[in-house]
DNA sequence: TTGAAAGCGATACCAC
DNA sequence: GTGGTATCGCTTTCAA
């Protein structure tokens, strides 16, 4: 095999960096930890040699000093989670304002799974870890191993014992946003296409629906309300055409995902409904097809990178959960205005 | 905040098992180790303290020493992706025989975040590095950084510079394992409706189609192949009702896909056409979905959890790409029969 | 402000 | 077989 990339030549460190600049390593290691007791000239001259050289702090040894790592872990139960990587983005964006990497560690939800890379984890120092669900908010289990007092811990997106703090979105409030969008778009009866009981958050943003009706003085009809048995489009679909059937003059309909509200578009292009006049259409989760729907597909967004971000942010200061201890932080959801609503202005 | 967890007391050591079983850490390390020259009952009384103390060795610690890691890192485009899960498995089956971990890093398909975790990554030591695409067979650009020439690499699902070894799936084959499996069922006219032309796995697919019938010694009808601007059920029903359009008389039909054979299931039975008696189905990918189609859908399996495994074991064992070096290892997928198809031995 | 030296927790070479 | 000890690369008192 002939070898095309660079030869591995030993890694330039702190010492050859000392050597270099006439120094000893202590100042150098100062120096790159930017401390402050360091005479100006001496730091120049430093700085110098270190991009000369290319030296890079190896963290491993800088781990073995300092028990840290500079890392935090996120422990998923589910990779493909259509969900993870936007949440995982907002971790990794707090984290590296901190100088934080992000290790991404799944445990397919099984428990066993998870304990061994618990393990792994925290032997490997990882500073602070996230347990995060890909694409399901519901409670948890306790972490599959004690995890040691001086390790920050948090939840994104799932919930379990009151001692960790939980970050979740808003999926009531979001209900409500859509419900009183469609309202200030003229809507006078808004269906609420609903998606699978069992689902957690279907139950919060019925609640949503409710109390953003009720707060209008409106009155709840149950004839408005479908259940669809999926979260397909085929379901959204069916559910859809009974929710004519029962209140053919509806005049919008807030569906409880994306993927239901397509289902609900094809149905009314199929009756030949025109959205956004004859019937307004809002969505759920903002997921990419919204957008390419026609038409486009007013939605509302999860608050996921913001929620990494406050995930994030949780684990580095977690001297922010001793005072303000805030066990549940719901994230507002966004509403994103597109053509399936008429214009709130016009 | 009341401390549920553990205190954080220091971890044992080397050292402290060692004085707690009369040795000196020397032995102690050759027993974790388990290395021969250490005598039975010496090492029989360290094991019982290793264990009684669970002692866990400071892998940061043997890292800094050994500048190993034990650790092999995928790093992939595509969380998402349907297939990273289960690759991600067989890797992971094949480092733990060899008891390594493995990590998971998503570069977004960023060639500066890949170079970034790649800088972290051989920062910290990792042994062996395999790039992996989420969802989709095709060329990629070199690393976004030189890898050292003692890290070995491998692209799983992808491919790119001749000199990194990659493993993919043998779409090709598994295509003429489907036509021969619908031939043996006894179709006489056998339809192909393929995915997006863009895909480099349709190519292989429709070769594999073509080669098959070819094989059998039967003559290849352009009318027989339709292509699917997408890989949605929906345009799967369109192109299947194209098809059926062409050759009404049409036994068969093999789709470039799970989610086409869906749309293809649909319109049939739309139109009253019995699957499998009037018209045979077989898909590609075994996706969850399959066995859940009515009839449940024979289909051809994407190896992925061997492609996994053989990446890994690739990148452990190195020397096997000296010797062999199989620049490409296409791994054959395998048929799995279903209801779509009529039983090959009634 | 700079430097000397003691670790962090393991491995490995070399005596005994 | 077992033990002493230098070493991996860096951080961190503590003196100078």
């Amino acid at each position: 095999m002939t070898d095309t990339s660079e030869a591995p030549r030993r890694r330039t460190t702190l010492k050859d960096v000392a050597i270099r600049s006439g120094v000893t390593v202590s100042t150098v290691s100062k120096v790159v930890n930017n401390r402050p007791d360091v005479g100006a000239e001496v730091r120049r001259r430093v700085l110098e040699t270190i991009d000369l050289m290319e030296f890079r702090p190896n963290p491993v040894a800088r781990g073995l000093r300092t028990q840290r790592s500079d890392t935090i872990a996120i422990v998923t139960d589910d990779l493909e989670g259509i969900f993870t990587t936007a949440m995982m983005r907002g971790v990794e964006d707090a984290a590296s304002i901190a100088g934080m990497g992000v290790l991404l560690c799944n445990s397919y939800g099984e428990p066993e799974r998870e304990a061994q890379q618990l393990r792994r984890l925290l032997d490997r120092q990882i500073d602070a870890l996230i347990f995060m669900s890909g694409n399901r908010v519901g409670p948890r289990p306790d972490p599959a191993l004690p995890i040691p007092g001086d390790v920050p811990v948090a939840y994104l997106y799932e919930y379990g014992s009151p001692d960790i703090p939980a970050i979740l979105p808003d999926d009531e409030g979001g209900a409500r946003l859509a419900v009183e969008h469609l309202a200030a778009c003229g809507a006078s009866s808004i269906a609420f296409l609903n998606g699978p009981r069992e689902w957690e958050a279907t139950g919060d943003r019925l609640r949503g629906y409710e109390v953003g009706l009720t707060h209008l003085g409106r009155s709840l009809d149950p004839g408005l309300i479908a259940t669809s048995p999926s979260w397909t489009p085929e379901d959204g679909y069916h559910a859809m055409s009974q929710l004519l059937e029962q209140r053919p003059n509806l005049d919008a309909v807030f569906c409880g995902s994306d993927d239901l509200a397509v289902g609900a578009l094809a149905l009314l292009r199929d009756r030949g409904i025109d959205v956004p006049t004859e019937v307004q259409v809002v969505g759920f989760d903002d997921r990419s097809l919204a957008v390419h729907q026609r038409p486009p597909l007013t939605t509302v967004a999860l608050p996921l990178h913001e929620m990494g971000v406050r995930a994030g942010e949780l684990v580095l200061n977690p001297r922010h959960a001793v005072t303000e201890a805030p066990a549940l932080d719901r994230v507002p959801c966004t509403l994103i205005e597109r053509q399936s609503t008429r214009n709130q202005t016009s």
